[in-house]
Parts: C-alpha cells; structure tokens; sequence
RNA sequence: GCCCCUGUAGCUCAGCUGGAUAGAGCAGAGGCUUCCUAAGCCUUGUGUCGGGAGUUCGAAUCUCUUCAGGGGUACCA
C-alpha cells in the first residue's frame, strides 16, 4: 500500500508516481476498448529515458492498427500531466513513452527513509502469514562442510526475507538418526575406540575416515573407560557420536548467524503413525501394489514416468515414503507457505513425494522447492571433490576462520542459486580485501566516519534538511536507487533470490563511493552539508536493512 | 536413452515480467590525495550473448533443434 516496487512517493500523496501512471495508461486502454494489455512500467537502464519508461503504444499498434510513434503522441496528450507526479513525458526510440518523475517528490521519499529507518525495505506481503523453511537437513554424520554451506546460508537469507515481508517463519532441520548411514557412523566410533585402546582393528574404507570419529571415541573413553571393549551391540557409540556432532552442527550455524527452531526427526513420523498412514491412504485410492515383496507407489498412474517402491522387500521404507509422511505433516500443522531447500542432486527426489501428497487431496501449491545448484571447489586449480565418509572436505568452521563469517556469507549468496558456484580457495583466503563484501561494507564505515565528524562540527542528519539544494547527477542517481530498495526486497523474497539484493547493494555502494569523490559532504555551507550528511544517513540505512538481510554486519569502521 | 540446471569479455559472473548503443568485478595499461578512511575514484581495450532455425515492431531473454559441461534417472539419502 505505501510502498510500491519502484515507486516514488509524491507529497503527502498516498498515491506514486508509477501508481499514477499506470492508471492514466489504465484510462487510456478503457478509452481505446483496448483488453488483455498489460501495462509494463520499467525503470530505464539510461537516465535519459527518464524514471519509468512505457511500451504500450508498441504493443497496442497491434491492435489500433497504426504507428507506434502516432499511438505514443496520442497516448502523451491523453495523459495529464500532473506536476505533483511527473515533471514531464517523452516519446523516444520507436516508440516508448519516457516519464520524468517530479524531483520534489524525490525529496519528500528521501525524507520518508530516514524517518522509517530500519523499517524501509520492509512490507506487509505476508502478513498474518506462517512459512516454514527447511533446509540444510544433513544428518549427524560429520561436521558441516562447504557443501553444506550453500544451503544453510541461502535458507537462513531466504528467511530473512520472508521475514522482512511480514511472514512468521520457521526454520526447521530434518534429520534421520536410524539409517545405514547412522549405523556406519557408530560402528566407525567403536573401531576407533577399540584402536585408541590398543587393539588392532581393520578399519573399512567405506566407514567414516575423520579425526572427528577418534576425538568422540576419546570422549566415550573418558567417560565409560574400556567398558565398552567386549560390547559391540552398545548404542553409547552411535548415541555419543550423533550428540557431538549434533551439537557441533548446531554451533556451526549459530556461527553463520542463525538457529533453528525446530529439529524434526524422521523418526517421529514412524511414532505418529504417519507412515503407515500414507500407505494406507494411498492404497485406498489405488495407488499402491505389491510386487517382489516391496511396496510401490504407483506414480505412473499419476503421469509420472515410472513407478517408485516406498518399502523394500526387507521391510524398510526408501526415503520417498518419509518424505511424503513429512511434508503431509507440515501442510496440517497450518503452514500457508513451505519451503525445500535442497541441492541438486535432491532433484529428482521431489516429483514423486509432491505426486504422492497431491494424491491424497493435500494443497501442494503451498510447497515450493527450491534448489540450488553445487559448490564446485577450486584449489590450486584443481577440483576438489569431497565426500564425508572420505573425509575429504573442509568444513565450514575452517572456511570461517580463514575468511570471516561476513565473507562466506556473501560468497555463497553473491551468484544465481541455479548457477553453478566456483569456490576458488585460494581466492577466498589470499584475496579476500578484494573481495566485494568489503567494498559495500566500506561504504557504510566510510559514512559513520563522515557523520561523526559533522557532529564535531554541529552538523547532523536531519529528516527536514533542505534536500533541494541536492542538484548533482551523483547525489540524484543515488536517491533514486535508494527509493528502488522496497521493490529489490519485495522481488528477492517473491523470487527466492537473494543475489539480486546483493547486486542491488553493491550497485549502491559504487554510487555512493562515486558521490563521494565527487560532492564533498561537510563544508562551511551548513545548509548543504546538512542535505549531504541526510542524503548519506538514508544510504548507510539502506546498506545497513539490506546487509542485515543477507545475515552480513555493517561495521561502523574498518 | 530420458529428465533438470548451465553455456554472455582472457577469468568469475549480473542482465528484473522480451525492449531503446549487452553490463560489473578481477586480470592488463595509464592517471587521481594541500580536503570527510586510497579497503576509494577516473580513463582505456575486449564480445559470432555456444551454433542453427522460428515467433515479433523488437530476442541474451520465448519456442524448436543441435553441440558442450554439471546433476539426476536405485528395493542409497
């Protein structure tokens, strides 16, 4: 209501400039009896064609049947041109109708961040509205790694979010604590821990090769001593290992600069009943057979490609049937949005569960899965393929200590969630002043160091600083990308793609740096200084919302 | 074989619902500080937007096809 995309807030007006617009173009169209049109508003690349730019004369020459450039001069004197929203319209190239926002207006929005601070940027979109986010979900079989990464700070950024539209989210981490995997796991602590006792064993290749594996038998040692030398059934191997590496996990992400709300254990749907549940379901609606002593679900009756067995032949469900149990079990805990977080290679996973839900009447339009593509680690040039079991990987804590949490943070957030992301190494530890984080954060240093000293002078920000006296290219193509901060917010969080707000800041970081070798801000002109130091207050709130977002500090000095 | 993702400057990547001369960082070359942090700014070169066809006023963006890379296609998760 108040904010609206790439608006711009006129007056005392509820109304912007875009919203102005588009119901005079609106008017237009009903005039023509012109139908199914819609109209398009973009913020132009170059100044010069103004602050909104319309094509709608090229698209209705379709149906008018005449010159583009002949509809766009019709279309500029249908419009009335209020000064209280548009200072002027242009028709340009082979036919776009260029809007030029009234720069008065401009001021007043200017005015409106500093007086909603921490709030601007954010929108009541979801209100009353509960999301669930589940992501990293990795079982406690070892540290987080820089695989994992991704994932966990993606998922926590897309809560944020949704947080900053109005959503009451919860971010839950799944598990399973009763595989093979889990098995594995357990039996490597024992092995080891019959090794830290002297004994000789074979260690397989396929169990769990980490030093973290010898430092929980350590644990289990001191605690129970060799008790548990001639007992290879004791669950204390397993029960240990997973409550270390649980709470090693858990101080991982508090390090990313996060927690989860909920840990789900898969094993709670086996207790509910759950599981049995959807077979039974499914079953009823004939969506299940036995064959070979394994139950399948029937998928191809649902124009899936193929059929999936949910219970193998030993009695043991595949991670298809759970899932469904799972995601069924969030759709009734009320949730108006759910969210997956999985990596790619979980991409095949999904279709049949979603198949399975929507078959038992459940409203999977709530469900959106979003998957992001692998880190491929890059070393001295070379690919490092990792792999838990191998311990062959560097865990997030490493990366942490030697790049800073704000760093992998940004890195894992800066590209496309369905691009590949190459994670050079070297990079990320030799040349990380180079990197960009610093480059946006530096701007907001710059700034705090820029207002202390024009309070030494008396000066201070002021939200009714004659903002007039702001005339310089560099100062106004700051404001107006301050003004687009709402929109990038809103379409990160509708769009799930946080590396649009991380452009979005670095390219307000590079024109305030611009600004700044250009209008000096503290000067023997008070009013103007006033202006500049209000002008930058706004910028260092915007760069303080949007870093906060990526879970990414704004230091007050570096 | 089939399905999903990707292919844009030497390298790493942006490019919003198709729009007006395709952008940034790094790397290369050169410059800027009597003055608010030089972790900064400015100048400079680079493109068959993987190839081909189509849709249209207009395509990096949509459709089809083809090539290349990654992932999936288990009674593993």
């Amino acid at each position: 209501m108040g904010r609206c995309g790439n608006g711009i807030y006129f007056g005392r007006s509820r109304m912007t400039a875009k919203e102005y617009i588009s119901e005079q173009l609106e008017n237009f169209l009903k005039f023509k009896h012109i139908e199914d049109l819609d109209i398009i508003l973009q913020k132009p690349k170059d100044t010069k064609h103004g602050d909104f730019a319309s094509n709608l004369a090229l698209q209705a020459a379709r149906h008018l049947k005449k010159k583009p450039a002949d509809i766009a001069a019709e279309i500029r004197d249908y419009i009335t041109i209020d000064e209280q929203y548009i200072s002027k319209i242009e028709i340009a190239g082979p036919g776009f109708l260029n809007f030029f926002a009234a720069s008065d207006n401009l001021f007043a929005q200017l005015s409106q961040i500093l007086e909603q601070r921490e709030q601007f940027g954010r929108s009541d979109l979801g209100k009353g509205k509960k999301a669930q986010v589940e992501f990293v979900s990795a079982n406690p079989t070892g540290p987080l790694t820089i695989g994992h990464g991704r994932g966990a700070v993606f998922g926590d950024t897309i809560c944020r979010l949704l947080e900053a539209n109005g959503y009451d989210v919860t971010r839950e981490y799944y598990f399973n604590n009763a595989g093979r995997q889990m098995r594995v796991l357990g039996e490597s602590v024992r092995l080891r821990y019959l090794e830290e006792l002297g004994e000789t064993v074979t260690f397989p290749d396929d169990h769990y090769q980490g030093n973290y594996i010898r430092d929980i038998a350590q644990t289990i040692i001191k605690k129970h001593g060799s008790a548990l030398k001639d007992d290879p059934e004791s669950l204390v191997f397993k029960d240990t290992a997973e409550a270390a590496i649980f709470a090693d996990i858990k101080q991982t992400i508090k390090r990313l600069g996060f927690e989860f709300d909920v840990f789900y254990n898969e094993k709670t749907l086996y207790d509910e009943g759950r599981i049995d549940a959807v077979v039974r379901e499914l079953n009823k609606k004939g969506l299940i057979a036995c064959r070979e002593n394994a139950t399948w679900f029937l998928s191809s009756k649902l124009g899936m490609e193929q059929d999936r067995v949910f219970v193998k032949s030993s009695g043991e469900p595949t991670y298809r049937l759970p899932d469904t149990a799972y995601h069924i079990e969030k759709i009734k805990r009320g949730y108006d949005l759910i969210i997956d977080v999985f990596g790619a290679d979980h991409i095949a996973a999904f279709p049949d569960v979603l198949a399975a839900v929507k078959a038992l009447d459940y409203d999977v339009e709530k469900i959106k899965v979003l998957i992001h593509q692998f880190v491929t680690l890059t070393e001295n040039g070379e690919k490092v393929k990792m792999s838990t079991r191998k311990a062959n990987f560097i865990t997030l804590d490493d990366l942490m200590d030697d790049v800073g949490e704000d760093v992998t943070r940004y890195f894992f957030l800066m590209r496309n969630m369905n691009a590949h992301l190459n994670f050079d190494l070297e990079l990320a530890r030799t040349q990380s002043d180079e990197n960009p984080v610093f480059y946006i954060q530096y701007a907001h240093a710059r700034i705090c160091s820029i207002i202390s000293l024009g309070k030494t002078k008396q000066l201070s920000p002021d939200q009714n600083a004659n903002f007039q006296l702001l005339k310089e290219t560099e100062e106004l193509n700051v404001i107006k990308h301050l003004l687009s901060f709402p929109g990038i917010v809103k379409a990160s969080a509708v769009h799930y793609e946080p590396h649009r707000l991380v452009n979005y800041l670095f390219e307000l970081a590079s024109l305030f740096h611009r600004f700044y070798t250009v209008c000096r801000v503290v000067t023997e002109d008070a009013e103007l200084s006033k202006a500049r130091l209000s002008l930058i207050d706004a910028v260092k709130t915007v760069l303080a919302n949007g870093l906060g977002l990526l879970g990414i500090s704004a230091p007050e000095q570096m």
